[in-house]
RNA sequence: UCCGCAGUAGCUCAAUGGCAGAGCAUUCGGCUGUUAACCGAAGGGUUGUAGGUUCGAGUCCUACCUGCGGAGCCA
């Protein structure tokens, strides 16, 4: 079948080998033929080109071989790359010889439509799509971002344990496992009471890993394996966490707009949703967004009237998101629908110091956090009330009676904020391989 | 867990209670610039499962299973 002694070059950088004779290893992505000409279009990880084949310029039986290969086959190909307007990606290789690793017949994913489930099933196979390429090109970029983001301000990267002795906050469902004897372990919801100790060890740390939360959810927005990135800093408050969250998000944004623009152009994203992503972000307190429910109520947008002391439903976050092209944060909610360890607002006990950053478009919550309760009689006071087993959070009291500071931070999900980043409707897509209530495999 | 919708060829979908269909995919043939190529032909079905109504059920009824959308809860 040929050699291919010409040097390997990759889909993406095809510009530099204008002129010259190169290799492409890769799948056929797609292959059309018109009697004594045939366009294969290679995909090899960093992009798609299409291929020309002339009958009469190349070995009769490779000119059998090619027109036989169905969708997904493995080849290498050589020949010279060409600028053309006609071809899709602007440049062209003039096929001269090819190597077939593996001919493929019956590849499931046609370039046709198809329904979701069986998409998920062959999800394996479903990274290939273009589409699906560019949403993890994008989860990419963001983790990417996340990272330079926080170690370029100070973090330090300290990472939670997985397997968790205790609810971290007592109101999730957990994950069982039955393994450390004599003793229930969980996966982990949060890594949030470990990054408290970290970062009154290393100043500003954060933690980023998978988290687990086995509620049936059956929503959009919601994943059974998730991942989240928690930075916490010592000596801060509700209003640094404010200031960081918009810092951060921004950040994320730009570095999408900077490094994506192709796969945003694949994904129909508007880039500017994201330009509008800019400080400061819109604040609102608790008291006014529940206001603003009201009015909305009044006016006939909201159907039920929102009652003051609750968390915001799905619909609520939209409405109130919904006035603008920036995330949206409503800070001091009522203490009660909040974590035992928030901070209370000093003026006004029932309320916590937290904060929901709401992304706009209907995403919603993108960013939970908050300032943390300082006093170890404040806390040993809440853990008796949530009922939670003293003897698991004894490790976390020894940070209140050890250099006990005001402290903040928060929590953002990956996949949301990917999500957001490529507005596609749901976040199962903005993660290789998605757990769901009803999805294990593949 | 609750509410709503759906399940027919490998895939996406049609079919008034009256012969089981189309496009794509697959196989074969044609075409020297195709862009989800096109043209011609062929193969492909226990209509999610179990029961019921009916002369007759993909279609109507009951239960179950699976999936989708939403709620609650959350990032």
């Amino acid at each position: 079948m040929g050699t291919l002694t010409a040097p390997r070059a990759f889909i993406s950088g095809l510009d530099e080998h204008v002129g010259q004779e190169v290799t492409i290893k890769g799948w056929l992505y797609n292959l059309r033929s018109s009697g004594k000409i045939l366009f294969p279009q290679l995909r090899d990880g960093t992009g798609v080109v299409q291929c020309v084949a002339l009958k009469n310029t190349i070995a009769p039986e490779l000119w059998e071989a090619l027109k036989g290969l169905g969708q997904e086959s493995a080849l290498a190909i050589t020949g010279t790359v060409r600028a053309d307007e006609r071809a899709p990606g602007g440049y062209e290789i003039d096929l001269r010889t090819a190597e077939v690793f593996n001919e493929v017949r019956d590849y499931p994913i046609t370039p046709k439509e198809h329904g979701t489930e069986f998409l998920m099933d062959h999800r394996h196979l479903w990274l290939r799509s273009r589409r699906q390429h560019a949403i993890l090109k994008v989860r990419h970029t963001v983790v990417k971002a996340v990272r330079d983001f926080l170690d370029n301000d100070g973090f330090t990267l300290a990472d939670s344990p997985i397997f968790t002795p205790a609810a971290c906050e007592g109101t999730s469902t957990l994950f069982e496992v039955d393994y450390f004897d004599g003793e229930k372990a969980y996966l982990t919801q949060s890594g949030q009471l470990y990054n408290e100790a970290t970062a009154a060890a290393f100043g500003k740390a954060y933690c980023f890993g998978p988290t687990f939360r086995a509620e049936k959810s059956k929503t959009r927005r919601h994943l059974t394996e998730f991942w989240m990135v928690e930075p916490e800093m010592a000596y801060a408050t509700l209003d640094d966490v404010m200031t960081l969250s918009e810092r951060m998000l921004s950040y994320i944004a730009a570095r999408v707009l900077d490094s994506r623009a192709e796969e945003l152009k694949t994904l129909e994203r508007d880039p500017a949703r994201l330009e509008a992503i800019v400080p400061p972000f819109p604040r609102m307190h608790y008291d006014d967004a529940v206001k603003l429910l009201h009015k909305g109520h009044d006016e006939g947008a909201m159907e039920t009237r929102f009652e003051w002391g609750g968390d915001f439903g799905a619909p609520d976050e939209t409405y109130l998101s919904g006035n603008y092209d920036k995330p949206l944060m409503v800070h001091h909610y009522p203490a009660e629908v909040k974590a035992f360890y928030m901070a209370r607002d000093p003026e006004r006990n029932e309320l916590a110091l937290g904060v929901d950053v709401l992304a706009p478009e209907g995403y919603g919550e993108v960013i939970g956090g908050g300032e943390r309760a300082t006093s170890l009689q404040f806390l040993e006071e809440q853990i008796a009330l949530h009922q939670l087993p003293k003897e698991a959070f004894e490790w976390y009291l020894d940070l209140r009676r050890y250099g006990s500071v005001p402290h903040a931070g928060f929590g953002m999900g990956i996949e949301r904020c990917t999500a957001w980043m490529c507005g596609i409707e749901h976040v199962r897509e903005t993660i290789p391989f998605p757990r769901l209530m009803n999805r294990l495999r593949p």
